[in-house]
DNA sequence: TTTATCCTGTCAATTCATTGACAAACTTTT
DNA sequence: AAAAGTTTGTCAATGAATTGACAGGATAAA
């Protein structure tokens, strides 16, 4: 079916189409053209329909993309119509946010675990998991049939334990810590640097006052 | 001094080239070549020279480059060296763990005002600094010289408070609510979209699998 | 000092991504 | 039923990003 292999700059475009496309169903809207599309999401019209060529044709001419198809559709090219088990490693502040944040749930994402090295947040619960020690982490990832592990813990420690959750068979590591992770061929990671991020726009905000003469 | 306008994706590698280098300065690393670098970092050395030389030329042939010196341009490029006041608009897990996370203060992100319309947060301490009401919200930014506001809300409202921050003056929106924001020309947003990452990696899995014919 | 080696900055070549243009196919109107 | 109007899928053209290659300047070794 699919035999070419898709750019990731098309793959970091799915998901926003994917979100303007919910919303649109949810509002009743039926079809939608490129065009009309494009005007919302500005973005190109042309760009869009390459996009979606990519994995087959999804339109119709004269008619345009039916909304509902289409969400569809790309709903499962990102495999939301499969069910992943996550874990996060790491019960911070930033941990418990995500294991409380329930709209992962409702895209197939179900919160099965949370760990932390820290005795005193053990037992304590987070949306329904109790945090457990990290000694109990290798057998839960064998037992449980963890998809996605997620790291929400600093640095030191972080290339290490991604090393026991890929040798206990976890596929994909959503990685919050600061550094990044050395796995083997197959397994996937996506980085989340939060200060990258904010140096990116650091690096904005000082342009756009050099150029106006600010500073 | 700076005159032609650097792509994104430059911009982009920056912050990573900084951590490295930061990495080695504190190592002890004085010198390091683009080919170490590419080595370590697992660019093209190319592309290192290629990216560097967007600023000017911070190496020298035969030696490679100042690792110490390199870090510090790098910083100045990322504006780093300098002070920005930012205040979080949503108390929640998130915006909290934004709050304590006591890196961002290292690099010159100086956390001022936290804000919730939970009148039941109102008061609640966040490293030091108390909850204010929304009602605050408009008073403070114009009265605290605010640069940057970190969006930590449900994509419901964000739209509207970006609104309010940008006509009280601040000029760039570090956006975690998962929606688009519009804002005049001039105004800087980084999205970080959470769950579009999530996605990514689901599409990867899927990928992988399908290619394994192990769906 | 001289020679060999190293390594940057930059130009050219290549690869990748985006945009533009249009034939063909469908829908809507008359 | 025919004509007019839409809109896709795709090809070609353009533009952007990455990689490769190497002259020339600096360092290190002999």
């Amino acid at each position: 079916m699919e035999e070419k292999e898709i750019s990731q700059a098309v793959i970091g475009r799915l998901p926003r189409y994917f979100r303007y496309l919910g919303e649109l169903r949810d509002e009743g809207v039926e079809r939608i053209s490129s065009q009309e599309l494009s005007e919302l999401m500005k973005v190109t019209a042309s760009q869009i329909r390459q996009d979606f060529n990519n994995f087959g044709g999804f339109g119709q001419q004269g008619y345009g993309y039916n909304v509902e198809y289409l969400y569809n559709e790309i709903g499962k090219i990102l495999g939301l119509d499969r069910k992943h088990n996550f874990i996060i490693i790491g019960a911070g502040n930033l941990g418990q946010a995500l294991g409380n944040y329930t709209n992962f749930e409702r895209r197939g994402f179900l919160f099965k675990g949370i760990f932390d090295m820290d005795p005193k947040l053990a037992g304590k619960e987070v949306r329904g998991v109790r945090v457990m020690p990290m000694e109990k982490l290798e057998e839960f990832v064998r037992d449980n049939d963890v998809d996605i592990a997620v790291l929400t813990i600093p640095k030191t420690g972080a290339v290490e334990v991604a090393e026991k959750l890929v040798k206990n068979g976890v596929r994909a590591i959503w990685n919050f810590a600061h550094v990044d992770l050395n796995v083997p061929e197959g397994v996937m990671v996506e980085n989340v640097h939060l200060s990258d991020s904010l140096m990116k726009l650091s690096y904005n905000i000082s342009r756009y006052m050099k150029e106006r003469g600010e500073i």
